[in-house]
DNA sequence: CGTCTGAGTTACGTCAACGTAAATTCCCAT
DNA sequence: ATGGGAATTTACGTTGACGTAACTCAGACG
């Protein structure tokens, strides 16, 4: 399977439009997992699945460290059960967080189409008194 | 009208939950313009409104900057149409892009719940195992 | 009149998420 | 052996959105 092949650090910045500087941040911060050999990293299947999700986490606005968390959710195992169900909390908010702003953004959605209605009508009225002008 | 009423900056922290720092932070940023008697700032009906909008924008995860901008299609009156049309084409930029964001945000929100069925079937098997342990 | 409080200005500090530059180090082909 | 091209480490720089400390100043009050 092509599908659990290693990758270099050119080869997953290629691939996910991300820099190096970037992929090695992130295992900094205990986000990826390279394997190191000798010098140089090389990522699994699982460090690429982990880069997913981190890049669409930050796509709404997740914080590394939360979008750590939810990683760790993700891939819990074998863990204590403790542990699991504080996580599983923290997700729970997140989701309810997530629900709200999504709801506020509908609002605000249609508030802005409203206003921006507001400005067609400014402005094509406008465009009659400048043709009414020449 | 107790609508059109003059604020502190005392009376504005409290009634909106954020630090003198902060307004004065924004006024500086052009994004609140509060009269300025002798030395003191007062807050009116207009600073008040502009101040809803940004915290509201703040929660979407939208840069000052970019307020700033809503904020004056907000308040546009007889400015140039030139003006007025840029400044509508930056909210329908930004119209889309909270729309794609929101549809994101639905699917990884389903997503997110599916994650977390799976979490609650695995912490189920584990009450099993440990009441059997018992 | 002294002082205490609330507001203001100035300017340096902070935190996240990297960017960027400098100085190795490693492998490979000439 | 040697130069070239990646990758690495170290460490300082950057941007946004304020926090925080130091100092000043204007009224209010006993």
């Amino acid at each position: 399977m092509t599908d659990d092949r290693i990758m270099t650090i050119r080869e997953m910045c290629d691939a996910y439009d991300v820099t190096p500087r970037t992929l090695r941040f992130y295992e900094a911060k205990e986000l990826l997992f390279p394997i190191r050999e000798g010098q140089k990293r090389l990522f699994t299947k699982r460090d690429r699945a982990r880069l997913k999700l981190i890049l669409r986490g930050k796509r709404f606005g997740f914080s590394l460290e939360e979008i750590r968390q939810l990683l760790d959710l993700y891939h819990m195992g074998d863990q204590q059960q403790t542990q699991l169900a504080r996580t599983y909390e923290i997700a729970q908010q997140r989701l309810s967080d997530m629900e709200a702003q999504r709801d506020e953004l509908n609002q605000a959605i249609d508030e802005l189409k409203e206003q921006m209605r507001w400005g067609e009508k400014m402005l094509a009225s406008m465009d009659q008194s400048k043709r009414a002008a020449e």
